[in-house]
Order: C-alpha cells, then sequence, then structure tokens
DNA sequence: TATGAATGAGTTTTCATTCAT
DNA sequence: GATGAATGAAAACTCATTCAT
C-alpha cells in the first residue's frame, strides 16, 4: 500500500533526494513547533513547498514519514554521522560543551528528541531507532569518562557505564526542564556543577 | 462555550464530583497509554462509561479537560498534595526511594507528565501549571539538599539551589531513558551511583 | 471502530429509523444509477439529504452501508418479507407474472440485485446475505413447480428442485440480457414460450 | 488528450502489440478479481510489469482501457473470433457443452461478462460492444435451433428466435447463481434438464 | 517508446463539539 | 445532570492523469 521510493545514493545531489530530504525537514521543524500532536501532513507539504501527494509518493503513510524523521534528527544529534566516525571528545567537559552547542545552535532537536522519545513508548520502529541513539550516546559519552579516570580526572571508583547513564539522563532531563522554564535553567552552570561531582577531587 | 463546573469539595463524595475524576482518571490513562497524540474524547468517555456530552458538560473543551489533568498528575506525583504539608523527606537517599518508588506503583506518571512537558512548549496554562510542580519539586530536593550538606553528608561546596537541579534533571532524564529502553535503567543503581556523586567523601 | 447504531424497533417510526431508512433508499437508487463502481457516500448523504457524518453515525463504513442495502434490496425483492409468510404463488404462471411485475414497478431492483451478486464474488457478508435469497426464491419456486406436477400441470418426470433452477436462472439471466439491451426482451413473450416448454403437454 | 494507439496486427507479433495486450490481460484478470469497482490502473500496470505511464501512452484513458476489454474478452467468449467463422455447433447439446467448457477454462470469463453487462447499463460503447456479442450468441444459438427443429429434435411449435432467447438467458442467469453460491449450480445437469424441457419427445 | 516524478481533485473517515430533550 | 442524534471542518490517503525527459 505504502509505495515508499528508495533511492540509491549517488555522488551529487538526486533531485527525488532533494524533495525527500525538504519533506524531512519541514517535517522535523513541525514536530518542534506543534509537537507530534499537531503534526499534519498537509502542514508539511506546505512548508516543503509540494503538493500534498508528494508527500505520500516519498513516504507512504504519515508514520513512515515519521519513522524517517527519526533517523533525520538523530542525524542532527551525531552531527551528520560524526558522532560515531569522529574521534572522541577529548574530556567531559568538551563532551558537554558539544552538546550543549549541538542544541543550541538546533533548538529544535532537544523538542524532536523529546517527542520521539515519547513515541517511542507506543511505536515499535521508532523505539529501535531511538534506542539505538542513546546506545550510541551512552557509548561515547562512557568512553570519554573511561579514560579520564584512567588519567585520574574522574573518580576512579564509579562504574564507567553507570556513571555515563547518570550523566546522559542529566542532560535529557536538563532539557525537559528546559522546556518548561527556560529561565531556571542555565546549561554551563549546571554542567559545571555536574562536573565538579564527578571530578576526582572536590575543588577548593 | 466552556461551561465548566467547579464544585467544592465536600467532606463525602459528591455525584458530580465522581463524574469528573472519571473523566479525569481517564484521560490520565489513555494519555499514558496513546499519547496527547493519540487521546481522542470519545475513548475518554468509553473509559469512564459516560456519555459523550457529559465530557463537555463538565469540561468544556478537550483543552480544559488537558489542562485539569495537569492537576491530576501532579497530585499523583505529590502523593495527594501531601508532599506540600508533609514533613520533607529526611535524606536525598529517601527523597530518590521514595521518587522511585512513586513511579514504579504510577507507571503512568512519568509518561503523563514528560507528555505534559512537552505540551507546556506550546501551551501556556500547561506550562503555568507544571512550572509550578517543577518548581514545588525543586525547592523540596533544594531543602533535602542543604540539610544533608549543615550536617555533613553532602559536598558543601556546591549551591544547593543548582545542585537540586542537577538531581531533578537526573530523575526526569532517567525516565525518558527507561521509556526509550526500560532494560538498560536501573533506578536503584543510578540512584545509588548519584548519590555517592554528591556525598561528601568518596566511600572506601 | 464501526459504531453502528442498533436501535429497537417501536411500534411506531423511531426518528433515528428514518434516517437509516432514507440513507438506505438513497444508496440503492444510487447503486441503480451509478454502480457500485460509481457509489460515492457523499451522494448518498446528499441524496438522503444529511450530512455526510451522519452516513457514518448510522453505519459506521461504506462497507457496513453496502451491506445493510442487501437486506434492504431483498425487501423489496420478496415484496416486504410478505414472500415468505405470504401464500405462495397459485401457478408457476403466476410467480411469473408478479415477478414481472416487481421488476416492472421496482426498475432498479434488477440492476442493484445484479451489482450485488457481482460484489458477492468478493466480499463474504454480501455472499451470504444473496446466498439466502436466492434460496429462498428457488425454494419458492420449487414448491410451485412440485404442486403444479402434483397437478399434472408441468412434466412430473422432472426433479423440482433442478427445474426450479433453470426457471430462476432464466429469470436473471434475461434481467442481464434486458439491462444491454431491453428492446430484445420482452418478458411475457419469454416467460410464456418457458411456460410452454415445462408445461405437461405441447400446446396445439 | 487519448491518445490511443491503433496497430493494424501484423502477420507477426510487433512489440507494441504485445504491451497492448498484456494491459489487457492484466485488465481483465483484475477485472475478473476486484471487479470495475476495484479495478486500479496502477494494479493494472504493475500486473503488466509496465510503467503506469505506458498504459497512458497506449490507451488514453482507463475508460478507453476498458473499452478496449470488451473487445478482448468478446474474443476469449467467441473462441478468438472463431466462433462467427467456424462451423456451427452441430446440436444444442454441443453448443451448451462447448459453453460449459469454455466458462470452466475461463473462469474469469463470466465475471467479467457480468461485470461488462453492468456497465453497459451506463455507459453507450460498453452497451454498444456487449450488445453485438449478445446479438451473435442468440443469433448462432437460433441457428442451431432451427436446424434441430428441422431435423425434428426440438419442438417445432417454438419460434426460434424466442427459444434462443431463453436458452441464452438462462446460461447467463445460471452464471450469475453460480457466482453466488457455486455448489448449487451443476451446470450439466442444469443443461441436461433444458435439453429435455425443448426436446420435441419428453423421454421415458 | 517508455518512464519517474509530480499533482489536482477527490475519497472515505474522524473528531470535537452542539443542541434538543 | 445527562444523553442520543447530528454535524462542520478537517484528517489522511487515493487515483487517474500529465509532463519533461
Amino acid at each position: 500500500m505504502a509505495r515508499t521510493i528508495k533511492k540509491k545514493k549517488g555522488p551529487s545531489e538526486i533531485p527525488g533526494d532533494r524533495r525527500r530530504r525538504d519533506l524531512l525537514a519541514a517535517a522535523y521543524e513541525l514536530i518542534a513547533r506543534k509537537g507530534l500532536e499537531g503534526l499534519r501532513t498537509r502542514d508539511i507539504a506546505a512548508r516543503a513547498e509540494v503538493n500534498i501527494s508528494t508527500l505520500h509518493y516519498y513516504f507512504g503513510t504519515k508514520s513512515d514519514l515519521i519513522e524517517a524523521v527519526v533517523e533525520f534528527a538523530a542525524q542532527k544529534f551525531t552531527g551528520g554521522g560524526d558522532l560515531t566516525r569522529q574521534a572522541p571528545d577529548s574530556s567531559l567537559r568538551a563532551h558537554l560543551e558539544r552538546t550543549a552547542s549541538t542544541f543550541q545552535s538546533n533548538p529544535d532537536l532537544a523538542i524532536v528528541l523529546q517527542e520521539l522519545a515519547l513515541r517511542a513508548q507506543r511505536d515499535a520502529p521508532t523505539r529501535d531507532a531511538l534506542r539505538s541513539i542513546f546506545k550510541l550516546w551512552n557509548q561515547q559519552v562512557q568512553s570519554v569518562v573511561a579514560a579520564e579516570m584512567k588519567a585520574g580526572t574522574i573518580r576512579a571508583q564509579e562504574d564507567p557505564h553507570q556513571l555515563a547513564l547518570v550523566i546522559t539522563s542529566f542532560i535529557m532531563g536538563a532539557m525537559t526542564q528546559h522546556g518548561v522554564n527556560p529561565r531556571t535553567i542555565d546549561f554551563e552552570a549546571l554542567g559545571e556543577r555536574l562536573l565538579r561531582l564527578v571530578a576526582s577531587q572536590a575543588r577548593p
């Protein structure tokens, strides 16, 4: 029923890919503004400046489109796939700063990720996709933490895996609270606080 | 248009209040199961075993009903309003344990709160209501933290306000991650980790 | 999903039943004019002079409505249920005449029955409903035939069941040919021919 | 708008004719399976393994294609055009047997013919095409009947034209009933019954 | 000759809401 | 207080058709 189009990626931009990307970007932005609750296919099509049939031509159903947005958002989150291949952050501080800057330059990203995290509760494909993003992120933080432990800058007695979960959870939760009351949350100050907590020595 | 009925709570159950409460409970459960995205007034009415017109009789519009759910959820979160009046938790550990047990006995609560937190981004009344819940919560944690600082069991050099935000953010974020991948998140272990981080002395 | 309404039949006309009947009549007429192929819910609603949502209020889906039309058409065919209870036709001639007159006063009936017979090939509920109509009809013809055999006016050596099938098939097929070329088919003449064929004696 | 391509049949297969024929065959089969009601150009193209634009290249519109299917079905019915040129059946029995075997080896044919007969009510081109098929068929049966009358094997007092109509109507109607309830209809037994009815002598 | 991309006009269906009772 | 009937507006999705290539 859903005739989704799959294109082989050529070296340069294939026109069909452009439309696809436009639709994804439009959906992404609208999820941030209106939530999945208020997401309307016609609005997506309008924002992408295509007919609504075109939306269905590229993504069979609204659900298919949303699923594809998960990957789209993941790329934004991981910096266009770089996060995986790129050299890991040199320090936890660097990671926190980079993450903060990612969310500052992509203010929609925090919202979209939370929307998708909620959808993940009821939708298996979304869940699977999001799971691997979170896993990747946790692993990355974990390796940074482990390195710092070896270097003696983070308390060595902690389990790096659990510590990473504490850190990523904190970041996610800070985003949630930021959404409800932006003025309460000063990411830099909070990050600083967290860094001191995990630091091997309480500073003077 | 919205003929919302407000009843003062009498000592015994007023029949109208019963209906109201049933509708709220139904909405609350359905938000947890289907999300705000999938919430339908018809389903709420069916679950509350009333006619759909009755829903509109008690809550003028769907929006009004959702707003009322914010308070309903808040009560669940604060333990039926007790949290405010009640003696504060004696220790951060006690607070974490009580919070964990609240979410364990009310598994819907975490989801509903996140749904509402997301809605808060676009809806002022929801935002205001949620803001005061979060403020209350943070204050409570803050006072526990402050007390422990005085007692010397939590690092004194931290700002209790910021530390409370770190803690509540961590809890919220842990819920989010739990929603996406329940197996990854062991609330007890994570709480233990957090306690050690904030403890005044790294334990042996 | 389909919230079909079921009403207990009161002694006098219940208003809801009126709407239901109007919708069925409208659908019936439109099937005759446009075929199932050209049947549109909005046209049905317009002809019944109700909003299209009302159609869905009474019949959850278009399919449900069409299924109900089968019964509606059956009643027209059997003369409002009389055919079953009524005294059987006194002779095969009487039956043929009555059938011809039924189709002459309800010109839509032949078309609708054929449309439904075609739909029956792909839709089990339609098939079941139509099957019982045809069975009833065949039984009725069979009993008339059997009576005439006893009376000696129809060749006794034939199997009444098979003979009934020949007769009903002939009538159905005559309707089909009439649809394609009305001028070719003179029901009365054809009926006369058939009567002579089955008569016990070739007449002079 | 409708750029229908007409190719004269060459002795060997012209490539364009192949496509045309594939499309017709696909449409024919899909009409049998889904009815005209469920016939979709996309499905036809998919089944013919061509792009949907190709369908429009060969047959300007869906209607044009359906009209062409009438001829396609006619050829199947008349045995590839042979029926016309071929020597007529030697007896009514032979005709009934051949007709039965045609429908048995082409089970779709009965359905498609009925679908088209219904469409003929509303569409003049279909009506005209079908009319000539039925006329041809009736004439053929009539000549067989006339021959048997002369030979004395069929009651001479009947009008061959009307008798032919009775016979063809019976066959069409038997197909309709067969569609609704295949188990009821035993073509051979019914044919036998019919033959006895029209036979000049009731057999012992 | 053949096609992939794109679409306008429609399709059924949904949903919050209202109104008379 | 409570409800069944009814609906306007919009929802997602479909489908025959076109057009540039």
